[in-house]
DNA sequence: TGTAATCATTGATATATGTCAATGAAGAAT
DNA sequence: ATTCTTCATTGACATATATCAATGATTACA
């Protein structure tokens, strides 16, 4: 419930925008505030589900959401979004479906913003139509690490990619506090929730990890980038 | 050896360029037409390797290629290029590196062209920048469903994918003649050559499926969709 | 403040899948 | 033809991983 203020920003003023934003004029990020929702949404909430029509992008201005495609009978989590980052789907170019789910792991807030506003922004301005290129370019190269790491690594490996992936990425921090439960970890690293917690086990047996509830710690950071290349 | 005539083709004539350059002019196309060179590969020839520069991008304009990721110690198919289609890797909008390997499968020839050129018709083609948009959306989308079936379905499942690929996007006919190896077949399902080869035979002896040396024919669609899909 | 509900943990077990080794078949080269 | 090399096939075996079931811990809640 803290910071109130956003709903009176406009996204000129805004000091949390997307870096894909940084690009346009203030009239052009006029046309994107004109078009704008702010929403809260309580951990757990989805955001949008996979098969429903599309017609606005995500910008996620607190909290923290995840990704994940719904599958045979699991979920593979494509990653977790926080701010100040955007969720804007391949099917917004196709067919205006998602594609993938979205919600909230902890407490949340975004902005909705009318994708028609930023297909227009992306033939209009070059620049920022570049950047979009390049945002959707980084994407792939972490799908490819990814679809990489579930495939060809082992289950070890997998929980070591995803703990750092937490750790650099995520959160950001060594000693870092997850608000991810170990269903999340399991559906990030591709295996059965049983299976992460005996991989977290093994790693804290061994010292090279340690986990108190949701805080956990690298201890051993060579090791574990060791784990993660030998697969 | 056939094909001699494409040699002497300018883009602009071109019969068999790829639909990104649709929304092109001719004097857009001139421009690409410039900065090109026309290249054969015999089967097994590598056409750009993971890891190195890419200054050029890659137009399959006769024969089969392949690209893949190399990973830890064995590859990953990531699709088959046929003609006439375009290879331009996520590197070239990010630091010019290729991100996977290209080889040819069957006798090959294609066309290579300055990425900065494309990058210029992009930033000064709204058309043809979206389309591009469209085309990078379109590979994502397949990258979901390839990463969804490695991931969380049984061998059979990707067997069954696998085949329908080769069927409906690559060969385009029911009986077909794989021009691809068994490891190929492997390395796009995610698995050993020998597993690959026994889903095979299990295939075969359930009467889904015949194989005779490299021609296939798959003999009850709907039970190997239903294979497909139930993982 | 207890009761339900969810989440985390652990053990036992079944099985999907890879690895290794051996053999057969099909081309390529001499 | 004959040898050599690559590719395809098969079997035996080891193991990585999921599933199922039970229990403990934590949180929501009324």
């Amino acid at each position: 419930m803290n910071g109130k203020p956003l709903f009176f920003l406009n996204c000129a003023d805004c000091k949390c925008k997307s870096s894909i934003f940084k690009s346009l004029s203030d009239e052009e990020l006029e046309l994107i505030n004109k078009g704008r929702f702010h929403v809260t949404y309580k951990a757990g909430e989805i955001i949008f589900k996979q098969g429903t029509p599309s017609s606005h992008f995500v910008c996620v201005t607190s909290g923290l959401a995840k990704i994940y495609i719904e599958g045979y009978g699991k979920n593979l989590i494509l990653a977790l979004i926080k701010p100040v980052d955007y969720i804007f789907g391949p099917g917004v170019y196709i067919d205006n479906k998602h594609y993938y789910s979205a919600s909230a792991v902890e407490d949340s807030t975004a902005c909705l913003v009318d994708t028609l506003i930023f297909k227009k922004l992306v033939r209009s301005n070059a620049d920022f139509a570049e950047d979009f290129i390049r945002r959707l370019s980084n994407q792939t190269l972490f799908n490819f690490e990814q679809v990489i790491s579930l495939t060809q690594k082992q289950m070890h490996g997998r929980i070591a990619d995803a703990l750092f992936y937490l750790s650099e990425k995520i959160y950001c921090t060594n000693p870092f506090n997850i608000t991810i439960s170990r269903q999340d970890l399991a559906d990030i690293s591709g295996m059965s929730k049983e299976s992460a917690i005996r991989i977290l086990k093994e790693f804290k047996e061994e010292g090279i990890l340690t986990v108190d509830g949701n805080l956990f710690e690298i201890l051993n950071i060579k090791q574990l980038k060791q784990i993660s290349e030998t697969g």
